[in-house]
DNA sequence: CCACAAGTTGACCGATGGGGTCAGTTTATC
DNA sequence: GATAAACTGACCCCATCGGTCAACTTGTGG
């Protein structure tokens, strides 16, 4: 799987997409031979993965729009490398999202289906996805749609969007949530976070974390 | 008062700040002679007031940051006379920066004096605010001190930030603040919201003002 | 071991957006 | 009319980083 998820090779640079979409067909179609040689050399294969994992680490920390020159550093590899075997910033976030924001990203929403109450579900998710925001800058580029172009991370965002859908209408129906809160309110709460995490100072935790009480209380429906 | 607050000529470029220094000190001395000649030729007054007003109207919709040959343009003067006026964008900050910003939020902080109740003046002033934020890009490149070299432009942040913490101490005082919710949280707040409107989309105002409301339920002191 | 294609790379190019400069020209003033 | 103030079109520079390519290196199969 690995072979068929890695950057095309150069000869095959210009229809990446098209390979990739044939890729993921002749996977989810059973029956295909494992057994035939290797498509890639050994130095190919271990550069892809030295690169995929050096840009984890470099997403992780500094979020998606790392210099290409610095991730090529980190793996050891020129920048050029990283063009052939990935493309380019899109081949290259489209290899590793999946292990660094949507994995995360979406244990947060399946958890927090698990939750019964309505009231605190919201609660908990929006805890934890600011929480998230806080920690992994990527995750921010992710929900501020940076890379447009590249397909996982709009899915990504398509999920994300559809759950606050979710949580409003539960909020609304439990009558926990206050009534003109609407899905668009969420959706700008999480971006202003984003954008505020990605251009501004990243505050203390604790600091972060009381703000984020305080915009939950401002959510709730009052009590009479 | 105009002619010692334009730029310096060419010829005095160098030492901007002595100058400055230097025509403020002959203004504050009362008994200097205002009869004698002028000492700048007219067209060089009139470009002068032609490219200030521009930029005014420039900075007012689209913030400080707007690229100086358009204001140039609108002045209908080369960029170049913007410099031998006004030394460069930090110049022409300083000269517009009362006019533009300063008045309006000044206004804004007397007003919420004037006003005896704590929480209500928390609340004019969170309104008022984000009001001028949302209106106002300039106001949010003054607050995110994204020019620290303007003296002004610093100066308003300062009378702001003490404004910050005068609202505070009165609201914990009056008890109507939650306990928690400090200065820095304030200053995040407003910080946040500049961020969001300067780097993300301006969302139509209805929603704008709906927001504000949450924010400000999230801060008052629930009641027992 | 050799041939050869896959794979890598150091050096370089180009884009971007706008700040800033200057020699030549124009204009206001005395 | 002389002259200095003022203006300007053309150009330079910057800083960063995405992207390319001819030359070189390396892995693989026969």
């Amino acid at each position: 799987m690995t072979d068929e998820l890695a950057a095309p090779t150069p000869a095959e640079r210009e229809p990446v997409e098209p390979e990739l979409v044939e890729s993921e067909s002749g996977r989810s179609e059973s029956g295909k031979p494992q057994s035939g040689k290797p498509r890639m050399r050994a130095d190919a294969k271990r550069n892809t993965e030295q690169i995929r994992r050096a840009a984890i680490d470099a997403f992780r920390g500094r979020g998606l729009a790392v210099p290409l020159e610095d991730v090529a550093k980190a793996a050891g590899v020129s920048k050029a490398t990283v063009f052939n075997r990935f493309g380019g910033r899109i081949g290259l976030i489209e290899a590793v999202i999946e292990e660094l924001v949507a994995a995360e990203l979406y244990a947060i929403v399946d958890h927090a289906r698990t939750i019964a109450n309505a009231g605190e579900r919201i609660a908990y998710y929006l805890a934890a996805i600011r929480e998230l925001q806080y920690r992994q800058p990527a995750v921010n580029d992710v929900l501020l749609q940076m890379y447009p172009e590249s397909q996982q991370l709009m899915a990504i965002c398509h999920v994300a969007g559809e759950f606050n859908a979710e949580l409003i209408a539960a909020g609304h129906a439990s009558g926990e949530l206050r009534a003109e809160f609407r899905t668009d309110d969420l959706e700008a709460l999480v971006h202003d976070s984003a954008l505020a995490l990605k251009y501004g100072t990243r505050p203390p935790v604790a600091d972060y974390d009381r703000r984020t009480t305080f915009l939950l209380d401002g959510i709730r429906r009052p009590r009479e």
